[in-house]
DNA sequence: CGCGTCCTTGAGCTTGGTCAAGGTCTGTGG
DNA sequence: CCACAGACCTTGACCAAGCTCAAGGACGCG
């Protein structure tokens, strides 16, 4: 089985044979959490950075009104919280939305991969992708409306699942209960439920039995106006680094 | 003069000589941007990456539908879009709030900086500070109403301001019009009059003339739940003693 | 087959939006 | 020193997207 995390930062920067056997010697050991158990929770002071390996898990903050937001949502080859390493603090926490395959990796061991330049600058461009897809969704939570929000995050995931080869051309498992949509897009569960028979009464979407499907993805995507350029996905691909 | 960018990265890394050197020599052409004038905007395709010396610019996108969104607030020593170097797209655009005076530093010319481990890893910490406070920012538009919210954000100013020396104890200069804050909140400039008058009546804060006052600054503090953590700003951080 | 978890729907309400009209402040030219 | 204009702020009246509360319903699993 190809190492998610390295196919991730191939996308970024040709890594060579000895960085690739650096980061498969960090994934040897990884856990099992079960769905809806948290991975790591906030206030923990933790020295380990937590890698999905497999599996779908979500950074959330639950705020002192007892309201959640979901802030990201990670997939396989994708750090939870490589700000650890750097940073020291924990002030969110990771839960699994599906079951997953955990590693835990020192910030250490972090903070020596940045003495590999290449491998350094692979994680730099992971932060930066992360840091755009935040900016989306700060965009999207602040200025689309319930229906149009809700179609451009299910465009995003598709494709980032595609990605991982965690959907097909058109549809994917569902790992949100409408109250995780409705944390992810701060709403609330009821709205979540009539905005989602909106969008399948106007025929965007079709989802029965946590299985999402696209009937017409470029038609979806005009809906709520989805440029999936900043994904980084590969296809159009960034400057390679000398 | 001191170099806000170095003055900034040193928080996070001590650099040596040489890699002061290096970014002093970066900073030797920078030009003036008047207030209200985009310093990039959105579609170009840059080469180089923007830093502000000087002034108080934010990064914002402008939809289909017209609105628009600001997703960041760019202080003396913050780079605009350093994600230009590595992902080599613009799909937001800067614009200067107050008169700014701006460098424009080529990306290769970033690309060059990422070999100097400690100058790497201060901009790779940086980037995750961004993250952070954009993850913030999600968190408060998403699940704070309006007074809170505004609240929030103008705890943030202060203490950033602060690390600037553009605030006092307890003041600073508003750069932002009442049109600016609907847009980096979410709401409109007609809710955000309101909620500044509410703020007003509670004595929370005293605006007038653009200046911005705290009378209490742990009382506002406490009202929006604010906790500095995620600004990373070093050694002066408890809501009591400054 | 019964219970827990999640989904669905209705009725009424609230936060924040829309539209529109004035008001204030500041800078500029006469 | 005044008149005016442009940019921004303030307020009122009304509207709607989304919230709250509450009751059922579907469905998977022990």
């Amino acid at each position: 089985m190809s190492n998610p995390l390295i196919r991730k930062l191939e996308a970024a920067e040709a890594l060579t044979v000895e960085d690739r056997a650096v980061l498969n010697a960090l994934c040897t050991a990884s856990r099992q959490v079960e769905a809806k158990r948290d991975i790591i929770a906030q206030g923990d002071t933790p020295s380990d950075v937590h890698l999905v390996l497999d599996g779908i898990a979500c950074r959330y903050k639950i705020l002192a009104n007892g309201a959640r937001q979901i802030v990201a949502v990670l997939l396989p080859g994708d750090f939870c919280d490589l700000h650890i390493a750097l940073l020291g603090e924990m002030d969110h926490t990771i839960g699994a939305l599906t079951p997953c395959r955990i590693v835990d990796i020192p910030a250490a061991t972090i903070r020596d991969l940045s003495h590999r330049p290449r491998i350094a600058r692979a994680l730099w461009w992971a932060t930066l992708v992360d840091e755009g897809t935040l900016r989306e969704w700060l965009i999207n939570n602040g200025r689309r409306e319930a229906p149009q929000r809700m179609a451009h995050f299910f465009c995003e995931m598709l494709l980032r699942l595609q990605a991982v080869s965690l959907a097909d051309d058109k549809s994917y498992d569902m790992p949100f209960r409408q109250y995780d949509l409705a944390d992810l897009f701060a709403l609330t569960s009821v709205h979540v439920n009539r905005t989602l028979r909106q969008l399948r009464e106007a025929d965007l979407i079709v989802l029965e039995r946590r299985q999402l499907t696209i009937p017409d993805v470029a038609r979806l995507m005009a809906f709520c106006d989805f440029d999936p350029a900043y994904l980084h996905l590969g296809s159009q691909q960034a400057p390679t680094v000398g």
